[in-house]
DNA sequence: CTTGATTAGTATGATATCGAACTATATTAG
DNA sequence: CTAATATAGTTCGATATCATACTAATCAAG
């Protein structure tokens, strides 16, 4: 396949990921300051993926998703079990793996923490803001979904 | 000053912020695997910043602007200097302080991991995605402009 | 000046994440 | 069926990050 004229300008479109970088960090850091202590955002992004795709995943599906290894997910996964978020169970059809379902209490959790950023993202942007960031997200799905299947 | 109705749909303004976590979880992937072995990507990114930004800063500046914490910062610059990225000097004007200065292989290494993202970024993009990166630029830069100038 | 409060940086102990090695189960070749 | 290989998950040791507490230097009040 042909390839976008390589080199075209390397530094233009790293600089647009660089601003979507910094973005994400402040936004970030605008969720961590609305989940209780010992949450991270980490763990709350995993309740969100097993809302938004469906629960009964495998661990390591899971850590596919996220981007990290399954060691980290391990974790992670103890993390939100212990607080009653989700529970792991044995999975029936491979006797190596489990499965991760969501809770009662991990659902309402979710749902409280979208609301405490959603006060907090209310004070800090602009109607115009709001408007910006409604007109750029049907090309961050297509980027993002571009993305996601052709993973390196 | 008036509050572009609180509330009004607190699901959608988080979900696109999460297809603009999801993009940036995607990049830097990409460019975690094009540094070296021991180079983190936050470490790129505080050379990028003097960069872009000057050095000559101070460590609690580069943190604040990192949205880290001072002794990750501390950390941090102890890998940069120890690799011969960056010099850290005593601050003339302020007898606690320190300035951070780049070294010339500093300034190599950077050119060096742009290039190399960029040409995984070639391999991974197409002429669409490329035209809609452009495209999002100017908002993302004003999302940025504005959360970054009113942070929490 | 001197004292109290603030600020820059570091040290310490904790959690999050990673890579590599390990265990147990599944799958495949023959 | 058995042996070799692959996969799911865990364990272990390392780095990145954080919160708290500490040291040293600056600044402000008088």
């Amino acid at each position: 396949m042909t390839q976008n004229e390589p080199g075209e300008d390397p530094m233009s479109v790293f600089a647009i990921f660089n601003e979507i970088g910094i973005v994400n960090q402040l936004a970030t850091a605008v969720l961590a300051a609305s989940l209780p202590e010992g949450v991270h955002p980490s763990h709350f992004s995993i309740i969100n993926h097993l809302v938004r795709l469906g629960d009964g995943k495998t661990p390591i599906r899971i850590a596919g998703a996220m981007q990290v290894t399954k060691n980290t997910m391990t974790h992670s996964l103890r993390v939100l079990e212990s607080r009653g978020f989700i529970e792991v169970r044995a999975n029936p059809d491979d006797g190596r793996g489990k499965l991760v379902f969501l809770t009662a209490r991990g659902q309402e959790f979710r749902e409280q923490a979208i609301m405490a950023v959603g006060r907090q993202i209310d004070q800090l942007i602009t109607p115009d803001l709001r408007e910006r960031l409604v007109r750029i997200k049907p090309d961050l799905v297509a980027i993002r979904s571009h993305l996601d299947n052709n993973r390196l």
